[in-house]
DNA sequence: ACCAAATATTCGGTCAATCGAATATAGCGA
DNA sequence: TCGCTATATTCGATTGACCGAATATTTGGT
């Protein structure tokens, strides 16, 4: 897969897809209201910048039911994915993140449907 | 040194800061002439973004006589500097690097006074 | 067929990034 | 002091990112 560094670096630019990324990293696979409570956003906004990182190839999405699960592009390049996982690492237990962080390890229980606001 | 995430990135965002940075990663140090000159672009272009990554903490400069040498950062945090190097690792051998980098390579003599155009 | 939940898109407005061209500043040597 | 070289800044214009609010789409359940 091809991807240009400015692709990528603009999408990190922003702090909602880096988090999102970041959180993508640790979980594996997330669904919209998941990511949207994570976060503490409002909904249009969580799926404009979830739209941005599909666009830019750095996210796949799957749609299971009423749910859009999204995850990591598995087909990133190396060097892209060294770069998130170094950024996750560096940025993982600061602010603002930790607040973050912390929210979500207090997220509903994975295996079942996602209780959503 | 404290460096936010989106301050990084976009810093990275734009190809003619994101090439400085790879340059400065392999050459320690270089003044604004010989940035201008490998790149292949206008110097108030390069005079503004070389500021941008200043003002971003991004890079130090240091005035020799004449010319300004601009140099990464020592104090960036590690985070942040695995973030160039991996990017410099994937980025160095591809498009649209390659010819810059080779442009590089036929660089005048660092011992001696730059040669600028 | 209809409703409700999850997700996406559109609209109008604002603010920031970038650019080319022109101009300004700073240091050095004669 | 003057002029040259290296570097920085300003200006006006264009483009693009981002936002909140409202609305549309898709899907499953009844």
């Amino acid at each position: 897969m091809n991807l240009l560094p400015a692709t990528l670096f603009s999408a990190l630019a922003h702090d909602t897809r880096l988090r999102c990324l970041v959180l993508l990293l640790e979980y594996q696979e997330l669904c919209v209201c998941e990511l949207t409570e994570a976060i503490g956003a409002a909904q249009p906004h969580m799926s404009r910048h979830l739209g941005q990182l599909r666009e830019a190839g750095l996210v796949t999405d799957r749609r299971a039911g009423l749910w859009i699960h999204y995850r990591i592009n598995p087909e990133l390049p190396s060097w892209a994915m060294s770069v998130i996982v170094e950024t996750a690492k560096g940025v993982g237990g600061l602010e603002p993140f930790a607040s973050d962080l912390s929210a979500l390890v207090a997220m509903p229980d994975r295996s079942a449907a996602p209780r959503c606001a």
